[in-house]
RNA sequence: GCCCCCAUCGUCUAGUGGCCUAGGACACCACCCUUUCAAGGUGGCGGCACGGGUUCGAAUCCCGUUGGGGGUGCCA
């Protein structure tokens, strides 16, 4: 027996869907678990919608959630339009053995047949009026009698009475291959011999069964994994949804994250935890294991899932993670006086209150701009009050003079704090938007160590000028 | 309309005839911890769509109902 070859063949739109990458790693599980190939093939023949500099991005989609091009399990990129010789020889071959006629009636005038006799669809009118090759006419399958058993790896066997298949289009009238057609021939050329796909697809798989058939070609093993739904529970789609995987990828989700999250619609590893590592994932993922109803894209479960990933890295990888995103905060603000030592001190207090690396510079720019940026809603619930501004005036004559660490910062306050018989909770509110801009932020004593005492002075007595007090 | 698929907490799922008083996770709520916010800990809320069978026994098998979804292109 031959080594099982896999095959995803998405069409370049621009991005890459979530839901499309979900097939392609299952897909790539079983490839890789079981030795075999995964093929990927563009189908870029929707001529009017493809543009071919989308097909990197295709590769680089599937190079993020850790399908990597040069993997010996990987083949391809594949693109469809360089088989249209096979396409046309295979519609060829079909009409030559009377599994293909021509039909000259244009679109319009199906739909008036259709009307006519009430029923929806092509009713076969040229099936035997012996139409001959020309343009404008139109290939089509010569639908068998009886009916199509589809023998699915997730589903069982499904049965569709082939009455119900209408004689579809095989080469359009200008001589052009359908999807249906251009998708078994490349599939039956390059030895595919698993199709996992979407749901969506099952419809098709019995006309995609008859041409393996009819091309003297024994079909596949097919599998129909449920669909991606949003709130509403309909199909997840550029339209409405957020399905772009480059989008949370630009938006610092963890790769890991992802893929992780992924895999959990419509399939579960064994055990009580969700939260597996990908060798733990391939080497346990089984078609028959997928669910069989469509799974809702949870955002809130996808950045569960990305909190729990970041908190789980070593604060030196943490770092690097959000690296990029700095970089972007920095060119944003040339004005800012950066320090990579701060930023290093602060990590582990950022790690655990972020949920995408997007979020990391919000959490630490007050540390690196000359002023903070003062939050309206912030400067009026906490600073606009008297006893803000006694708070205040306590805390300067307090942080003159001491140690300048963490520890002895929270101990002088402390006093403050008890000094105005308030909580030291309640009581670092007003330093806290004073020197950071907002009522949250990461822990604040540690943040005041690393700003300095002088700046932390120079911004507690701007902070007064907000107060009304100074 | 027609064809096909599906049906366990709000959501993702475990469950393959007795281990189910149905397990976990996200979300939500409460409490604890606490320097804000998080994180963490503990606990709570909450489900086998409905009706018939089959069986000593059904979330698990069968039938029907209802409800969802997908497909119905000279798109892919």
């Amino acid at each position: 027996m031959s080594t099982p070859r896999f095959r995803i063949a998405p069409s370049p739109t621009g991005f890459f869907h979530v839901g499309g990458a979900r097939t392609a790693l299952y897909n790539w599980a079983l490839a890789k678990r079981l030795g075999g190939t995964f093929v990927l093939r563009i189908e870029d023949t929707d001529e009017a919608r493809n543009r071919p500099e989308w097909n990197q991005g295709i590769v680089d989609a599937l190079a993020w959630i850790g399908i990597h091009s040069d993997d010996p399990a990987f083949e391809g990129p594949y693109l469809q339009s360089n088989f249209a010789t096979e396409h046309l020889a295979a519609a060829n071959r079909l009409y030559a053995a009377g599994h293909a006629y021509y039909c000259d009636l244009t679109p319009e005038q199906i739909q008036e047949r259709s009307k006519a006799n009430g029923k929806p669809g092509y009713d076969g009118y040229s099936r035997d009026r012996g139409v001959a090759p020309g343009p404008g006419r139109a290939m089509r399958f010569r639908v068998p009698s009886g009916s199509t058993v589809v023998h699915d790896a997730v589903r069982g066997g499904v049965t569709f009475d082939n009455d119900t298949i209408e004689d579809f289009v095989l080469l359009r009238g200008n001589g052009s291959p359908m999807f249906m057609l251009a998708n078994v021939v490349d599939d039956i050329t390059m030895r595919i011999s698993h199709v996992i796909r979407a749901e969506e697809h099952l419809p098709n798989t019995p006309k995609q069964q008859m041409l393996w058939n009819a091309l003297g070609e024994t079909p596949p093993v097919w599998a129909h994994v449920p669909v991606l739904v949003n709130e509403q529970r309909k199909k997840i789609s550029k339209r409405r949804d957020k399905v772009a995987l480059e989008s949370f990828r630009d938006e610092g989700y963890l790769s890991d994250a992802m893929v992780n999250y992924l895999m959990t619609l419509g399939w579960a590893p064994k055990g009580d935890t969700e939260i597996v590592p990908w060798a733990t994932i391939e080497q346990n993922f089984r078609l028959e294991d997928v669910t069989h109803s469509p799974a809702f894209f949870d955002l809130k479960k996808l950045a569960a899932f990305n909190g729990e990933y970041i908190r789980a890295l070593p604060v030196d990888d943490f770092v690097n993670a959000i690296e990029p995103w700095l970089a972007i905060w920095r060119e944003a603000h040339p004005e800012a006086v950066w320090n990579q030592d701060v930023l290093v001190a602060m990590a582990p207090l950022v790690q655990t209150r972020i949920v995408t690396l997007a979020e990391a510079p919000g959490m630490i720019d007050f540390l690196f701009l000359a002023d903070p940026v003062m939050d309206e809603a912030s400067v009026t619930k906490v600073l606009r009050s008297a006893d803000a501004d006694l708070v205040l005036v306590s805390t300067i004559e307090s942080f003159a003079a001491g140690e300048w660490v963490a520890e002895s910062i929270k101990t002088a306050f402390e006093r403050v704090a008890e000094a105005h018989g308030l909580k030291l909770g309640k009581a670092q509110a007003p330093v806290r938007v004073a020197v950071t801009g907002r009522t949250v932020g990461p822990p604040l004593f540690e943040s005041l160590e690393l700003l300095g005492r002088d700046e932390v002075l120079r911004r507690l007595h701007v902070g007064r000028t907000l107060t009304g007090g100074a």
